[in-house]
DNA sequence: AACGTCATTGTTGTGTACAACAGTACGGAG
DNA sequence: CTCCGTACTGTTGTACACAACAATGACGTT
């Protein structure tokens, strides 16, 4: 509970000195991130009052949020009731990963845009990261392992609208993922070793600056990955 | 001038004795109609006042709706300055369209759902309507019909974030190509013709109940659409 | 005891005044 | 004449008070 509770400091921080775009982008991303995190379970309601105390502002900032939020498929807003994350059955869920195996192909070949140095640099240290996850991994922080495994493979993609839409398509999908995987009691472990090898085939892949392979590499896993989910589920029922 | 004040009485009337929720939906909807029809052409300033006023609100819930519009790259505001509709480059909207193509030739894979017989009756009453715009078309009749259409064959499809995301996409592009059309003066009887015969060939797939067929007539059409409009900007230059 | 009614409470949605900001025209100094 | 500063105007962004709405529990009636 105190986790987020610092993370909302530095936040407000941030948001003190910003321009009114740059807050809302802040705020957003900060929300977006506790949701996929399941800080906000599915289900769960969202004061608007309370998230304006924490960070700060009046209700009608926070409000511009969760409207966006409810645009992306995250919250949903009741009249006189509340604001409550969403949640989803496997079939919706599977929709969205249909969609993201597909759209994620396609990054490799509709304008990719191959890794400067920096960003190389940042795939090594989440390798690092990938490897002590192999044996002190908690579901949290594969969790944000992976989130940020995918905002930099976003970055490769100089598609603007292709990026906007895998961006939504993840969040969406990712939190339902873990959720399901905690119920049906996936073998964790086993997904940290499949997330370390994925890793490894696309730096592989970035090193010899194969962007269509990279796609491929991430269409397998993302379909790979659902499928175990599905038979998990298959079955714990 | 007068078509589109009408228009906005008619909303206006709709939004009288509605939710909230079905306000905003309205609004949204009627500005987006708006702008794909030129209405209000790219770079156009949109006054939150004067919007406000003519739905009979207060600026509040039209900022709302104006926040979404931004979101799906219609407009851009900024502070201080104004809202103002977007303009799009031939460069992004190629991108835009490439991804429409994809995106279309999955609507036939991905969960499609074929047409009842109310459906069926409306792409007649298209195909009505497009016989006319043979002799009697008009560039604003023209985008009414596509759009008329375009919304007939979103229907067809069960995959909600699918859909979802091909309506952002052709509302981005839409109206970008009419205006990029009439400045290269591509010749609109010959769109006109091909949209007829796309249409047959959709309602011919149709009615065999082929749906995968049906994504790749509009795959199809919407690549040489775009084709046709690169060779007439080249020729114009 | 069961049910309908109404007041109460807490929430999201709306209206409105004001703050923050960007552009512009004006005026004075150089 | 040019350039810089400055007040002014119009716009979007924010705060706050209030309306609209839904859920809940108390209470009276049947």
């Amino acid at each position: 509970m105190d986790e987020p509770h610092r993370a909302s400091q530095e936040i407000a921080g941030a948001v003190a000195g910003a321009t009114a775009r740059e807050r809302y982008v802040l705020i957003h991303a900060e929300l977006r991130r506790r949701i996929c995190l399941l800080d906000y379970p599915p289900g769960s309601r969202l004061s608007e009052e309370a998230i304006a105390l924490e960070f700060g502002t009046s209700r009608t900032p926070i409000r511009q949020v969760l409207a966006r939020l409810e645009g992306e498929g995250l919250v949903n807003s009741v009249h006189g009731v509340g604001t409550f994350v969403t949640d989803a059955d496997i079939e919706e869920l599977e929709q969205s990963y249909r969609l993201r195996v597909e759209l994620t192909g396609l990054t490799g070949r509709l304008s990719p845009c191959p890794p400067d140095a920096a960003l190389m640099g940042e795939f090594r240290k989440l390798k690092a990261r990938s490897k002590e996850m192999l044996t002190t991994g908690t579901p949290r922080a594969f969790t944000q392992l992976d989130m940020d495994m995918f905002e930099a493979l976003m970055r490769l993609s100089g598609n603007d609208p292709l990026r906007e839409i895998c961006q939504q398509l993840y969040y969406r999908t990712k939190r339902i993922w873990i959720k399901s995987a905690l119920a049906a009691e996936l073998d964790l472990q086993e997904e940290f070793y499949v997330f370390d090898r994925e890793l490894e085939d696309i730096i592989a892949a970035l090193e010899i600056g194969d962007m269509e392979a990279l796609g491929n590499i991430q269409k397998a896993h993302i379909a790979m990955s659902f499928q175990r989910l599905l038979n998990a589920s298959k079955g714990a029922r």
